[in-house]
RNA sequence: CGGGGUGUAGCGCAGUUUGGUAGCGCAUCUGGUUUGGGACCAGAGGGUCGCGGGUUCAAAUCCUGCCACCCCGACCA
């Protein structure tokens, strides 16, 4: 039987039981949201991936400011020798770091690294900088991209360069170095919860997951449809390694010199790779109306006929007036049904019919991206209707995701009952854990998943390693991820 | 770094086996008719066939060297 138009359409992009990293690179590339850059693993982040990225930094860049923290730069490239100096950091960080070698056609003395995180510069300028414990703590974060030579990349999920901000503080104290990376993870937390609808799990990195040189790294934990998870951001306590490598003291309350203790916290456009493999389905991006860029798309039906384009332009108006980010294509040169399609494509949450037959009956035809379900609603009280929609939308999708994540969420009774499970239901398994990287080092071996997280919220599922038999520490969340 | 694949119009591809005027679909532009789930008719523009070397009267096609990108693994936000 031959395919009508719109099965031909919906083919266009992968299903994703068939193929899920096939139809997450067909939703990218249809909904125009970055393009390949003529350098392998550098990609060109169009307008509508970007506003994407947008609505995250404004979101978050706000509740840095709240919290006491100011923006500032430092520069791009790094001199070798303190790149160095921290040693962890340097072994974890060389192997994909991007050098400069000559400026102009002279070779220079000492190579410059492309930052892969920023952590040796501030901490440069830091110890340049710090005297008392009166100037503490310093409370920055900045906005930026860094490289990081990656082997294989995935657009937004692994790229060799990305946009992200690092936060980078100093405390006089270990308590309030700890209250900070806690605080920011917390921030993360909501951010995902609020802004993007996706669930995380919070809690502590094992050591052989932990950043470069950190003392602790926390981190959120995201859970994919495809049950792989996704670090979605990281928090750390630094402890004094960076602060006593790079000699950065202060003179403290009774006259001693001290070394500051230190943090650091990053998200990336990473997130936005998330925000697709949790929301999005076969018909393309399905974007929470927080973060969504257009939140209501109107078209007009027949608008050459007297008064559609009138009321159309009223509608949007209405909404506008309210605070909704509301758009019109009233381009002549495309159908109705492209339109549908196109905007279903790239996910705005809501979709407003308006023609004659609406006009004369005083209402509107309304099309939610989440649930596909179509509503006629009066033309009364449009902005406030629509509002209360969206509103409920975003809230839903939360716990759409949250119901999804738990679906794919299970308790293990042995390493054996894992490996089936795993297999057979990938998602996120909760087992307990002695603690010991010989047991991580073998389950990442056996199985590809690793350790994602000790979570703070801890379940008492055995008095064993189910890894190893020994007696157990912590319960953790175990899973492959991105 | 291993394994696989692909480079021909903006995008997707055919043409390569067997050498002989570079094609198709979509997109774009012009004009007209259309508009409630990817409209229709008529016309138009657009190419150093990834790059170098070779064979030949003649190369997208054969030989040879290189390059790039994509996918799957191992390593990493």
């Amino acid at each position: 039987m031959a395919l009508n138009k719109q099965d031909d359409f919906v083919k266009e992009i992968t299903k994703m039981e068939d193929d899920f990293p096939q139809w997450y690179t067909d939703v990218i590339r249809k909904t125009d949201l970055v393009d390949y850059s003529p350098v392998k693993g550098f990609m060109v982040i169009k307008p509508y991936g970007y506003a994407l990225w947008e609505a995250i930094q404004s979101d978050l860049d706000k509740r840095f400011k709240d919290t006491g923290h100011k923006n500032v730069y430092f520069p791009l490239l790094i001199p070798e020798s303190l790149l160095n100096k921290e040693k962890e950091h340097v072994e974890g960080f060389a192997p994909e770091v991007a050098w400069v070698t000559h400026g102009g056609s002279q070779r220079l003395e000492e190579r410059l690294c492309v930052r892969p995180t920023s952590e040796t510069i501030i901490c440069s300028m830091y110890s340049k900088w710090l005297r008392s414990y009166r100037e503490l703590p310093y409370l920055y974060n900045q906005w930026c991209s860094v490289v990081r030579w990656e082997k294989a990349t995935r657009p937004f999920l692994r790229t060799s360069e990305f946009l992200w901000q690092e936060g980078h503080t100093l405390h006089e104290t270990a308590e309030e170095a700890q209250a900070e990376t806690l605080q920011m993870l917390s921030i993360y937390k909501s951010m995902c919860e609020d802004l993007l609808a996706i669930p995380v799990v919070d809690g502590l990195k094992s050591e052989s997951e932990k950043f470069a040189g950190a003392h602790q790294t926390y981190t959120i934990e995201a859970l994919m449809h495809d049950g792989k998870a996704l670090q979605s951001g990281t928090s750390h306590n630094l402890g004094q390694h960076f602060t006593k490598a790079f000699d950065i003291s202060f003179q403290g309350r009774t006259g001693e010199e001290e070394y500051p203790f230190h943090t650091s916290w990053g998200v990336s456009t990473r997130l936005i790779g998330g925000l697709i493999m949790v929301h999005s389905d076969n018909r393309g991006l399905v974007l929470p109306p927080k973060i969504a860029p257009t939140q209501v798309m109107i078209i007009p039906i027949a608008q050459k006929k007297e008064g559609v384009l009138d009321k159309a332009y009223e509608l949007k108006a209405a909404l506008h007036h309210a605070d909704i980010r509301v758009d019109i294509d009233d381009s002549e040169n495309q159908s109705p049904g492209w339109k549908f399609n196109e905007y279903e494509m790239k996910g705005m949450p809501l979709r407003i019919e308006i023609g004659p037959r609406d006009i004369k009956n005083n209402q509107m035809v309304v099309v939610r991206r989440d649930t596909l379900e179509k509503m006629t609603l009066s033309l009364d009280q449009p902005a406030k209707d629509i509002a209360e929609l969206l509103e409920t939308m975003q809230k839903e999708m939360l716990e759409r995701a949250r119901a999804s994540r738990d679906e794919k969420t299970y308790s293990i009774e042995s390493y054996d009952d894992f490996k089936v499970k795993q297999k057979e239901n990938p998602g996120f398994a909760k087992g307990m854990w002695c603690g010991c990287p010989e047991c991580e080092a073998k389950i990442k071996e056996d199985t590809g998943a690793t350790i994602r997280c000790i979570p703070f919220e801890q379940e008492d599922l055995g008095a064993n390693c189910h890894f190893c038999g020994a007696p157990a520490k912590h319960m953790v969340y175990v899973a492959r991820a991105y």
